[in-house]
DNA sequence: TAATAAATGTTCAATCTTGAACAATATGGT
DNA sequence: ACCATATTGTTCAAGATTGAACATTTATTA
């Protein structure tokens, strides 16, 4: 059976896969070391950096846009919320949801820590050109909604 | 504080890396969907994928490949090997370290499950010209050494 | 050889993540 | 107004992941 099949290890977009899916994974783990002088976890500064840019967002928003459940939201943000990084407070017209922002010991913290992150980035990816920088986001960001496709396909 | 700090939704290259890391995590998303019908997840997969290519791998050097801890691969073989997917054996020479390899059974389900993922890459990156996944594969293979380099550098 | 150090796999507790079930609130149609 | 449906956030149990401690075996070195 497996004599004729062509295996995956020979078909170039499976290997560039691949190699995504590997510096992924080594950017996360380099990361997670490099925010712990923080005291912070790659999933805070997620929820940070997007309560930086978007202030005032649901549970519900965010969750979206980490692509993660609301269980998970609900989980994380009480441990921000104590630590005094963020503060959630009901919406007056909406009573079901509640509008997250960042306090402004959160707003500095985060700031620490995208820069950390982006120093990381750089130290990383400066070597390669600006082109290919280009390239990779514009086929990475072509992925998802195809990736979102597929799966309303199943 | 913030008013002179160049943020990094400006960033080329930050911007770069957060649309592959959203890639990933959408990939992550619907190969699990994609897989759940063989009954396995994409831990599972990569495990096998490995043991496909380096028949006898010990625990050791599959825990490196996957980029992952030893007990993590502890916890999750004896699954496999319940289900008659992979099988375990003592090597000779070295009495610490187990030779893992696939079964006839697991061999044919890899071959499944890797078609399962070469046609969700296909589905996803095929409308990308070949170049642009060459320079994709590329920049994230340079990642990887400089990751590591930079975590030594913690 | 003897003693120390290193490597391998296992176990355990702590933490994260997920999906399902749930209560409270909002929306839409009748 | 009323009822059915949807949405939001929470809770809980199940599974996954990690790092540290440990026993066994191998390697190194005095």
């Amino acid at each position: 059976m497996s004599e004729n099949q062509s295996l995956p290890f020979d078909h170039p977009r499976f290997r560039s896969w691949i190699a995504v899916g590997r510096a992924c994974q080594s950017m996360q783990a380099a990361l997670t070391k490099a925010l712990a002088p923080l005291g912070l976890k790659p999933q805070h500064l997620d929820v940070m950096v997007n309560l930086y840019r978007f202030e005032g967002l649901t549970q519900q928003e965010l969750a979206r846009k980490l692509l993660v459940g609301r269980s998970n939201v609900s989980m994380t943000l009480p441990q921000l919320e104590k630590r005094g990084l963020i503060e959630r407070q009901g919406d007056a017209v909406d009573r079901r949801v509640l509008r997250l922002k960042l306090t402004p010991s959160g707003r500095r913290t985060a700031e620490q820590a995208m820069a950390i992150q982006t120093a990381l980035i750089e130290a990383v990816l400066s070597p390669a050109p600006m082109e290919h920088c280009t390239i990779v986001a514009e086929t990475m960001e072509a992925m998802v909604p195809r990736l979102q496709a597929f799966e309303k396909s199943l």
